[in-house]
DNA sequence: TACTTACTTAAAGTTTACTTTAAGGCTAAC
DNA sequence: GTTAGCCTTAAAGTAAACTTTAAGTAAGTA
């Protein structure tokens, strides 16, 4: 099974033109040409763009990217390297999730905060109940009191 | 407690050029200037700077972040629109944290793969046992399939 | 008296990952 | 035979969030 590179990009959210500026920069060196010169995307060739997406996602740059896409193209004297570029994506993946966790507090916190002012139609109506105050304490707390310690 | 731009800077990982660019911008409409104009932070500012560094972190514009910033100047008329803003983000943070979370399983899948490919010195010797296949399959496959029931 | 830290305006430069424009040409399907 | 989808090169444009440069000034500290 092969599919157009119109098929490709519509699956995976992609345009023509991005899936073409990827080949151009290298990143897609298994897309053979059919004999009228069309693009040809194999299964392969899917597996890797999912990859392609999944470390864009995680942050990394199309540069590093292609570093890795050259490394599996050199064969196994990169494996050591491959592997060790996934074990550090993995690192800095569970750091990003533990900030966006630490987004999500202080989010909830603004939705209970103005949950409260939109109950009682003014910002300055709002009572810090304990829960709040606590809220507060945790996610501002720290950052300021480091710095009144500091000065 | 007052701080000076540089060690508000310092503690907030920010340069003192952001800091200065964000006022530029209308970001911090709270800070005040000292009789020498010198710029002079709150602890009602870092508050203000911590929910913009959360905000950032969770992919907003500034461009949005200052339209957020002005309904808070704005008062009490827009804590509706704040409070929708806010449960949109959580929304969209959940959004963001799926697909780190869809990332990661990828990433570990890479992961057992090159550790097998390292064990046995080439990519050719893995041998696709039963977990590494039904995560292979997991991830790869739907994309995949859809692809191939479409066409 | 130095030195550090801060201030100003205004413009130009940087980076990344595309997107757009232009201009023309091939091929397979209806 | 025309439409849809694909191809090419090459260059310019876009957006965001800074960063840098320039050039001069001023206040506070050791």
């Amino acid at each position: 099974m092969t599919y157009s590179i119109g098929q490709v990009a519509k699956r995976l959210g992609l345009t023509t033109h991005t899936l073409r500026y990827y080949d151009k920069e290298g990143l897609l060196p298994s897309v053979h040409k059919s004999s009228s010169g069309l693009r040809v995307f194999t299964e392969k060739d899917l597996e890797w763009l999912i990859i392609i997406e999944c470390l864009k996602g995680c942050g990394m740059h199309l540069k590093d990217i292609k570093h890795y896409i050259d490394m599996c193209m050199q064969g196994d004297s990169t494996i050591a390297e491959r592997l060790a570029m996934f074990k550090k994506q993995k690192e800095h993946l569970a750091l990003q999730m533990e900030q966006l966790q630490a987004h999500m507090e202080k989010i909830d916190y603004k939705i209970a905060y103005y949950t409260e002012a939109a109950k009682r139609g003014s910002i300055d109506a709002v009572q810090y109940n304990k829960c709040l105050m606590k809220e507060k304490e945790r996610i501002f707390g720290q950052t300021i009191k480091k710095l009144t310690e500091e000065a």
